[in-house]
DNA sequence: GGTCATGCTGACCATATGATCAATAAGCTT
DNA sequence: AAGCTTATTGATCATATGGTCAGCATGACC
């Protein structure tokens, strides 16, 4: 939620029952320093407009954190501007290069990199600001959108996959086929799924589950890892492939 | 994308180059049955607010069936009562009692039940219009995501939890285990990522790839079905309950 | 060709929006 | 306590919005 920041208590008129003046106005107008209060605006901007929306009305904004728009016209020139620095903050602040780090690991077994991996990538990017802004950027202006799917499909997807042959004895660099890229979809869908679930449609009470839960994760990764094996047995079983033990789906691999 | 089926075709300053002036305007005003223009209304209206989301101005709305404003509210007395019939078209009016009682026939294989059922559910939801307008919905005034999801849950989710658990020999009326709910939700938002990866975030261009690619559902349903059966080793496993053969991956089941 | 019911429109209203700017006052320096 | 810098505001503007209504004009009927 929006910290309600509120500086003023408004009236302006004198709330004092007494017929006596005050000459000194009761509204506490705060003078912050610019970083502060550009910092301010930002964080409530993020929550405000994943609430809301980008189509969200500045002065209802402004007026959420206890400010005039006309402030907040002084530190962004323009609604786009904040919308972007929002966008900026948000999705792109948030991508860790240690997720790239991880996955390139040569000695983690590859389960247990892909569920260290999903949980942590679940506890980044699955928050009620990041779903919802992305969501609402995907259906308006994809700008974001394409910038984040751009990283996900360079950074993250290439290594997925070769985790994933690596997992079932393929050393093959070819173009994922649509089966494999399928199947790793189906993984990458169905964890994003539970930010849409509780953050979009609005089920699950907060908190009621975390959505890195490390049991479920693990489960959809292991499930994930079985099916990648069936995908060599239209062809041909490159010979001298390691045979990956078959994966026990309830947390710790025997 | 929105059928433009532009009535005028202006300017209404006369286009011919001589100078005798036309008394006769060039506007083509049809003037339709009402029946005919509700429904080319409310079609309209299905594209366009799924394009451009419920924030939509009526006028443009208006202007890109080449009629005026005043003409759609002279069929919806609001915005909304227009917004409303949208809604019940797409996302209640696609509902089909056949995915019940698919589900519940007693002889067709599990495996190929499941596999029919998210051919024909992923065919007639994930369509351009029902996506983009149950996420719209869902991000702002949720209440038709919340009829929607209700009867999946009540009709739908059931019924999979109960064929998956008759597939792994289970016959447990229990409420559904956080893991089995999961796991289905796994299978399900893999499915629906489909959706939102090519109407919301716009890959995939039109028509790439078809999102009820039988192929593709039938890896993540004998996935999720395989994951499914190790629900059961952390507890005692049910006497006497028939074994299902490991399913392949690769579309026909052995 | 005349008449008439009604589908359709342009002009209008009240309100709200993004954006601007001169004026005000908070809080630092001295 | 006085003075000064500048963070903050209220008044204002041009435009756009959802919604209304008297009147025009279309196409069917005679």
């Amino acid at each position: 939620m929006v910290d309600m920041l509120v500086n003023s208590s408004h009236p302006r008129t004198n709330p004092e029952p007494s017929g006596l003046p005050v000459a000194r106005p009761l509204v506490v107008r705060r003078r912050l320093p610019v970083a502060e209060r550009e910092r301010q605006i930002v964080t409530a901007a993020i929550s405000y407009f994943a609430e809301h929306g980008f189509a969200a009305q500045m002065r209802d904004f402004a007026a959420a954190i206890g400010v005039t728009h006309t402030l907040v016209y002084h530190y962004f020139p323009t609604k786009q501007a904040l919308v972007d620095r929002v966008y900026l903050e948000v999705i792109v602040g948030r991508w860790k290069s240690e997720w790239e780090t991880l996955l390139d690991h040569r000695t983690i077994p590859i389960p247990e990199k892909l569920v260290r991996f999903y949980c942590d990538y679940a506890r980044t990017v699955l928050t009620r600001e990041f779903v919802r802004i992305l969501v609402f950027s995907g259906l308006t202006d994809r700008s974001i959108t394409d910038r984040f799917f751009t990283m996900l499909g360079e950074r993250l997807f290439p290594r997925l996959i070769r985790e994933t042959r690596r997992f079932r004895g393929s050393r093959s660099r070819a173009r994922p086929s649509s089966r494999e890229h399928e199947l790793l979809m189906g993984l990458h869908g169905g964890v994003f799924y539970g930010g849409m679930r509780r953050f979009v449609y609005g089920h699950g009470i907060e908190g009621e589950q975390a959505l890195d839960d490390e049991a479920i994760i693990t489960d959809r990764v292991h499930s994930y890892l079985n099916a990648s094996r069936s995908l060599d047995l239209a062809v041909p079983r490159p010979q001298g492939s390691p045979s990956q033990p078959r994966l026990r789906a309830n947390g710790v691999n025997a």
